[in-house]
DNA sequence: GAGTGGTCTAGACCACGAA
DNA sequence: TCGTGGTCTAGACCACTCA
């Protein structure tokens, strides 16, 4: 059974994305959904609160909600999105390839990132993400073999996260992540269309489980021309 | 009168941030603290949603909440943070300098940006920071005049956002953010000390008010070398 | 003054984890 | 079984906007 404030946020997210409620209109009032959906104005309130961290309302106290702007389809490289997520809403054609899958034991680098015992065994997975093409993506990620033992190549070409959260029923729910600008390496250039870009734009992020267990560090390098962060931020005073 | 939940939040985030509560430990249940600060469960836990969203703990059903580990001192160029309030945290010798502050009639580009009359007054303002004698960031502010009539040069050196909201008594509410990779132009490669650099990174964002007004239009370039930007996540399902 | 959102309360029942 | 967090309720009072 579905969330009673989850529902109401669905439904009023759906809503505003199809511009049943146009950009600049207000929402019924608290009262109002409170009535509409039957039940209480906490429940509505978890609802609105929700849709504000997203940014499709703000509320403004004595007049309403009122529906800001959508935009159209911006990577939501910000929050937790995996790559077949973005590439849905991508218009280019996206192809990804497996360069590399292997086991090993966890030393030195790796074994600190993933802050576990030496000699845990570990996945170590080497994607290259082509767009129309072209090599523009190179990611490296490091998993804990225990918690998913039965990585393929299909599925890390499919979708890693599908495959935990679907078929292993593990929840992936936070991630910390850095993003700079290096020099391209003598085997970034070997294996991306590089051209005549040098440098690269890094996304290093590390990602947790609901029990806060440390599970996936993934480096993701990005040729400078076919990288695009946007965000949408609310000031926390 | 400071709001209850905030209160709690303040007081708890800073025994996590002091370590008086280490990463990894339990912090008492919401029970324990709703009798502990004479208050409700809900206001209790509107204090804890808080501290999850912002990273600082992480709530596990059935158990309770642990704290989670702190970084030390990322730029937290995520969520909606001024250049002096980055720079506070900054070890290096920060330096802002205004190269220029002038008011013009809004039509183009910058009419179509902030998205108001052709006419409207509007300051352009420029400003290089330096860092340990380099400039390595480059920002280029459209405002609204209507709204800020009073900037000087000397403000626009300090802090923008701290005259707003405190002398002007507006609001900051939310932001829209895009970075990408560009090339460096003329103007950047003859006001910026670049050295080799051909490629700069570029943060657009729209400063919103409470009322949903745009306010301020910012396109800040960086030299990639002193470009960092990390994040916390969560997932939203 | 009427209607809006913002905060807070005191309770209820449920799902989950650990012993 | 007991303590934890997750959801939900029905009410209260306040601060704000607008007519």
């Amino acid at each position: 059974m579905e969330k009673k404030f989850q529902a109401i946020y669905d439904l009023l997210a759906k809503e505003i994305q199809t511009e049943k409620i146009k950009a600049g209109q207000l929402l019924p009032s608290e009262n109002e959904l409170t009535e509409r959906f039957a039940t209480s104005r906490e429940t509505v309130r978890k609802a609105l609160q929700l849709l504000s961290q997203n940014g499709y309302i703000q509320k403004l106290q004595g007049k309403g909600s009122v529906v800001l702007e959508q935009d159209k389809l911006p990577l939501p490289v910000s929050g937790l999105t995996s790559f077949k997520e973005l590439s849905r809403s991508m218009s280019q054609k996206v192809e990804t390839c497996v360069t590399s899958l292997s086991c090993k034991k966890a030393r030195g680098f790796i074994q600190q990132v993933l802050q576990c015992e030496e000699g845990t065994p570990i996945w170590e997975l080497h994607r290259l993400r082509k767009l129309d093409g072209e090599s523009v993506i190179y990611d490296k990620d490091f998993l804990l073999k225990e918690l998913a033992p039965g990585i393929t190549e299909e599925i890390a070409a499919d979708s890693i996260y599908d495959y935990l959260e679907q078929e292993l029923g593990l929840s992936i729910s936070y991630a910390k992540k850095e993003v700079v600008v290096e020099e391209a390496q003598a085997e970034d250039k070997a294996i991306m269309d590089l051209g005549s870009y040098q440098q690269l734009v890094v996304v290093r992020s590390a990602v947790y489980l609901e029990d806060t267990t440390l599970f996936q560090y993934t480096e993701s390098k990005h040729r400078p021309d076919k990288f695009r962060f946007v965000d949408f931020a609310r000031r926390t005073k």
